[in-house]
DNA sequence: GCCTATTAGTTGATTTTGTAACTAACAATA
DNA sequence: TATTGTTAGTTACAAAATCAACTAATAGGC
């Protein structure tokens, strides 16, 4: 068996899969981030925030940390931004009085959506370089490699 | 033809492919983060100069800064503690004096061989999950995607 | 009830990044 | 050989991320 050696041969950095990933990652977000910071002023934290919400509708800042694996004192204070400009209101949970909900206002709903529907396009963008069977089956391995690590 | 519809109606925020993309970058990053900065107090941009110095073995600061899309006051600083920690050493282009050139030293040699072997069991540790031609269309795709966007 | 541990979320100090302006060297050209 | 433009790399300052320590509320014994 020379299977290890082959292995060996064929690695170099350059096909390193977090140093790929990485690239892509970057290269990607960089032109939709142009977007929400231009039109609405927001980070990219924010943005995650809004679009979450956008999606599950009413979240904790724990569970959306959770979701989106972004810690805790920057959801926190992306949270207060979008709060003082009064795209989402916090509300405290009565039962457990530590936690609050977090929902999107009219204009943060409004916001969300115009975002979803630029992001939409963006992604159609991307994905039109593939076949349809690949884009599938980047997203599911993508997804997987989000899990595994 | 019905197929914007049916495009529309599988797009969710959750199939966004910066995001997924981002997701996996972030958590295959994170593992081997925690070697690099464990074992030689490196930070990220650190590691990537070190990296392609080890591969190439002799690029400026700007040469690196195009392969890797680093701006060039990161490569700057990550270059400079480079230096002073001693795993890499600056000479002066006497052709052109405002361009040096990197070049490691024994010791980042070793860093760099060091951490190759890490970074191949950990690549192949992701792959693992995988087959091969879904891997190898993995790193194709994300290099097209670093391109393109 | 009282003590300890845990969880939600915030705040402050430090580090790291990003942006813009900068120096120094070179190149082209008039 | 001045003049203007460009490139290599640095520095200063502002913005953001990270880390640790913190408050406040809850939960689980005992």
């Amino acid at each position: 068996m020379t299977k290890s050696v082959d292995e060996e041969d064929e690695f170099s950095l350059e096909n390193f899969l977090p140093f790929l990933l990485n690239q892509a990652a970057e290269e990607s977000s960089l032109a939709f981030q142009s977007v929400y910071k231009d039109r609405y002023g927001m980070l990219r934290t924010e943005w995650r925030v809004l679009f979450h919400l956008g999606i599950y509708g009413r979240l904790t800042a724990t569970e959306i940390g959770q979701r989106a694996k972004i810690h805790k004192t920057k959801i926190s204070r992306a949270v207060r931004r979008l709060e003082q400009r009064r795209f989402l209101i916090c509300t405290r949970d009565e039962a457990d009085r530590r936690a609050e909900h977090l929902e999107l206002t009219a204009t943060g709903m409004a916001a969300y959506r115009d975002l979803r529907g630029v992001a939409h396009d963006y992604d159609a963008k991307l994905a039109r370089h593939f076949t349809s069977g690949e884009v599938a089956l980047l997203r599911a391995m993508l997804r997987q490699l989000a899990k595994i690590s």
